[in-house]
DNA sequence: AACCTCAACAACCGCACATGC
DNA sequence: CGCATGTGCGGTTGTTGAGGT
């Protein structure tokens, strides 16, 4: 991409690259940063820190605004941003914190380590709008969440899980509780076992039964999947969430305050599975059938 | 080889909110 | 309180490369 950027400039646009008369004359420039800017960048956060971005595009130089400063350092430069290949574990993430938040991307990506909310709305409008559009319905209706609920996310969670049979060892990190617990945990917690999990998913359609919970879907999830996911509970604001059993609430935990976490590489990446691949015909046929219900 | 289509990604824009004066 | 400024967020657009015809 830099390569790309780069050739995309000669030395003599370097300077220009201005959009309009208006730009020209505020001397702004837009369009994709070049590697010499991003050192320069780089080299301005690392002597004045995240933050005041306007002042860090008026120190260095740069003719850029401190938005697209900001940008880009979130979104490209940062030292813990990782890019590409979305993990199954991150895809069943992003799938049931969109459906518990909708298009809160920041707050998504917050539990996505080294994902920025702009890939992560990429990737979204990209795979799961196209999924919609494949299915001929809206990405917000009924319809297309039903079916991600009951076909897709399970899809992911047992390909998570067959993935994951080798590595059975389960000691985790609850990601949205963020707090380490065990499978056993869990379970004595009152959550469902993962067969209650596959009741649920062939129950019918359309009952308000299946949007008991979330919070019991994202933890199930978890728990299902191996999620090897190491927390850090430093910043004493991790107050872990309680499970309801009743399912009615869920309160919201901080993982903000310095809290910080990563995900542990290596166990499955297969990022280069495209979710298209979980859209066999028996699950039309499954979405079929529970739109007829319906 | 040329052209077309589409997925993936980077970046911009407008708005909302927070903060300081 | 009102205004200016800075920052963050979500929506949208533009660019590029890969793959198909």
């Amino acid at each position: 991409m830099e390569a790309r950027a780069a050739s995309q400039f000669s030395p003599f646009s370097m300077s220009g690259n201005f959009c309009s008369e208006e730009d020209q004359l505020l001397e702004v420039k837009k369009g994709p940063w070049t590697e010499e800017e991003d050192a320069l960048l780089l080299n301005c956060v690392n002597v004045y820190g995240e933050g005041r971005w306007n002042s860090i595009a008026s120190f260095s130089g740069l003719k850029r605004t401190g938005k697209s400063c900001r940008l880009r350092w979130l979104n490209y430069l940062r030292p813990d941003v990782r890019r590409g290949n979305i993990t199954l574990q991150e895809q069943l993430l992003i799938l049931e914190l969109h459906s518990r938040w909708g298009n809160r991307w920041s707050k998504i990506a917050q539990y996505l380590p080294g994902r920025t909310d702009n890939e992560i709305k990429n990737y979204w409008r990209t795979r799961v709008q196209k999924q919609a559009k494949q299915m001929k319905c809206d990405v917000n209706s009924k319809q297309f969440r039903d079916a991600m609920r009951f076909v897709w996310m399970p899809r992911l969670r047992e390909r998570i899980e067959s993935s994951s049979a080798n590595n059975a060892s389960s000691a985790m990190v609850d990601p949205i509780n963020n707090f380490a617990c065990t499978t056993d945990h869990h379970s004595a917690a009152g959550h469902p076992t993962s067969n209650q999990t596959a009741y649920q998913v062939v129950g019918k359609s359309g009952s308000s039964s299946f949007d008991r919970s979330l919070c019991s879907e994202m933890a199930i999830a978890a728990s299902s999947s191996d999620l090897s996911y190491s927390g850090s509970t430093q910043g004493a604001s991790l107050a872990p969430t309680a499970w309801d059993p009743a399912g009615s609430c869920c309160t919201e935990s901080s993982i903000n305050g310095g809290g910080s976490c990563s995900w542990h590489e290596g166990l499955i990446d297969e990022g280069d599975l495209m979710m298209e691949n979980l859209w066999y015909d028996e699950n039309i046929w499954f979405l079929q059938q529970q739109l007829f219900d319906d």
